[in-house]
DNA sequence: GTCTATATCCAGATAGAC
DNA sequence: GTCTATCTGGATATAGAC
């Protein structure tokens, strides 16, 4: 009986750490950080409720590494669209195709928006929010500066680039949103969020 | 000495509901239903914690109150302003303006936004559901109302209104979250979401 | 590595003094 | 009407058995 090398353990572990990630990752959008409860998490991964302690020192821990990850993936996102050999204005439909597209067909991108929302709302200190935060600006600045190329180049209607980019990702929270209270919601054609920086 | 009559000892109560009330919006907003404690709307209003439950049953009733008292307002508002005497265009402007505008000036409003944002993603029957957003669809309503009329008249971009309204109040409640998260933000030019339907 | 048992703390709600 | 004291349940986190 061979033992197994540190390499899969290792591995292991991290295949456990994802398993109560992911089991995570409902319940603390659905409830919010304090309704949540460790005992749900465990269930929702049909592990012991002890377990969990095992794989990460906190509940916090979990709820943050969470945050990260949301945070990290929409930045990877949009600074892939951006690479794209298109013009600014269909980086912006690329953008707006693909976030309601992943929305409408599953609950986990709605999730995580959901969670980047009560982390934002969370009242912990100004130190604690720059260091959750760190980097959840990237999405957001990547798309000033297409929106400010796409105006240059006349795709794109003058005015604000900081209004509209802000305005495209609200709302693209609000629906992430409402798709997760209430799920029978169709998500609307991308189109409409490409008409309000389209010149 | 002269007693008080019933009716101002009723104009007391109610009062004192208000009170209680307006110390539980911003907590609840913040904090979400499970993470605030009695003792923090008590702490917020100067009262004692048992005194809470001498105005209100419960937690959920004062949550409750609240969420109830966002729908209707917002509903009487579109309502409101679709009284007015000016064209579909129009009313969509003094919408965003309206709501953007009362945004930008306190918290207030973002609380409401974000209180009726919990209270949709609160896991709670479908009955309950019902009974807590019924008439939540009033707002909706009326901005497709509008909008299809706009349409007619040819100031209104042509396409699904029923995706034009939910990008709208999407974008809207999103920006109201955002404030409440981050409230050194500036709100943006209403006229961008003006832009999003015009034709 | 996984579970059960439990220590410790704290919250919602009530009772009863003033 | 308002407060303080208390009951009771439940949650986080840990300890220790297997």
């Amino acid at each position: 009986m061979s033992p197994r090398t540190e390499e899969q353990n290792a591995l292991l572990k991290d295949e456990r750490r994802e398993h109560i990630l992911s089991a995570a990752l409902r319940v603390f959008a659905m409830r919010g950080f304090a309704a949540t409860k460790i005992k749900d998490i465990a269930a929702k991964g049909n592990i012991s409720h002890g377990l969990v302690y095992h794989y990460f020192q906190s509940k916090e821990d979990i709820f943050f590494e969470l945050v990260s990850r949301a945070l990290h993936v929409a930045g990877e996102s949009l600074m892939y669209v951006d690479a794209m050999p298109l013009s600014p204005l269909e980086k912006v439909r690329e953008t707006a195709r693909f976030i309601l597209g992943s929305i409408e067909q599953g609950q986990e991108s709605s999730c995580y928006f959901m969670i980047v929302l009560h982390a934002s709302v969370m009242e912990i200190s100004e130190e604690e929010k720059n260091r959750v935060f760190k980097g959840g600006d990237v999405p957001a600045l990547t798309l000033s500066k297409i929106l400010a190329e796409g105006q240059k180049q006349g795709e794109i209607k003058e005015g604000d680039v900081y209004g509209m980019t802000s305005v495209f990702f609200a709302a693209i929270t609000g629906l992430a949103v409402n798709k997760l209270g209430f799920p029978g919601m169709k998500m609307p054609d991308p189109e409409i969020l490409v008409q309000m920086v389209m010149k």
